[in-house]
DNA sequence: GTCTATACTTCGATAGAC
DNA sequence: GTCTATCGAAGTATAGAC
């Protein structure tokens, strides 16, 4: 419903000022929430008129879009950057670990709750993004002479994923009992793998 | 600064209207997202005056907490009576899967992130949760006899928390690619260990 | 306990001048 | 490309009648 091709007026998409409207709406999104990112508190951040946002997004889901997409796809290019370089479960583990990737995640996440469009849109990430872990992780847990039967390499990254999630979430909260002996322990674990 | 001792009329704690409203606005949260709890949406879903909201919760940030507090208190009853009667490793992990939780935790997780009260509050609930968690989980470990410098507690605490968030969080997306396949290997893992 | 009425704020979005 | 001006909708919250 997203979609009404009206004869509206739109900004380039190189322009900076552009730049800056969608480096203003990630930085709030993350410091503050989704509910934070309103045209009004966005320009304000950038620093500019908040009509400029609807002169470059049209809507506030657009804008939406084109902060997920952006980072999304440096995300994407720098697993595949990284992995290129040296594929074992230390780079895969330290890559998803990232504290910042997994806070973006989150608040998406609940965004998709209820913007169909977003929701859409990360799922189609989701999808690409799990591929090529799995592609990756596959190959390192073979070289690490760890058969699929013993531990399947979906299960593997399911459980890495959920565990650099729950760590970055309870981050968040302030409650952090635990977290650096299970990191260590998961750390001990591929060390001895890959010793 | 959500405390200013203000003269004004409060409703009974114990009122069926208020109730009511608990229910719709847990309904919403689940639903749509924390975003769509308004006082006049939740108001119109449990066929009442928004003004009633006010009424019996004064602020929308003391209704969350209501609602939060409501929930986090029956589902650590809940835990605790079924450890007390079952204590295995199958238990827990049904107990911590129960995806209708794990959504819960992820619209209040997110509320949390720019809601300082309310940030307040679940922590203090994860830690208590936590704990109750760690205690059982710690000593069905040991029944089955695993020993806990092999797989430290917490640390299959954490996995298992997170791989239910995963998954729950996924499955909002509508990605399930691999589900099937890791519950069925946890299932696995779980009864040869219990057989 | 629930209602009407209302004050005030902030939101998304558009039109049109410059 | 950016501005001023502005609409209508929706938000929180309160006062006071019933």
């Amino acid at each position: 419903m997203t979609t009404a091709p009206q004869p509206r007026r739109i900004g380039a998409a190189d322009s900076k000022t552009r730049a800056q409207l969608l480096d203003a709406a990630e930085q709030l999104l993350l410091e503050e929430g989704y509910a934070a990112v309103t045209s009004r508190r966005v320009g304000a951040k950038a620093g500019l008129k908040p009509q400029l946002v609807h002169y470059y997004f049209r809507t506030m889901d657009d804008l939406f879009l084109e902060v997920f997409r952006r980072r999304a796809d440096e995300s994407l290019a720098h697993f595949e950057r990284t992995v290129a370089a040296d594929n074992s479960l230390r780079t895969l583990w330290r890559l998803n670990a990232d504290p910042r990737g997994a806070a973006f995640m989150t608040e998406f996440v609940a965004l998709a709750n209820h913007r169909k469009s977003i929701r859409t849109e990360i799922a189609r990430y989701a999808e690409r993004s799990r591929a090529a872990q799995l592609v990756a992780l596959t190959a390192a847990l073979r070289a690490a002479g760890i058969p699929p039967d013993q531990l399947p390499p979906i299960a593997a990254l399911l459980l890495m994923t959920g565990l650099s999630q729950v760590l970055s979430l309870e981050r968040v909260l302030g409650v952090t009992a635990g977290h650096d002996a299970t990191v260590s322990f998961v750390q001990s674990v591929i060390d001895q793998l890959e010793k």
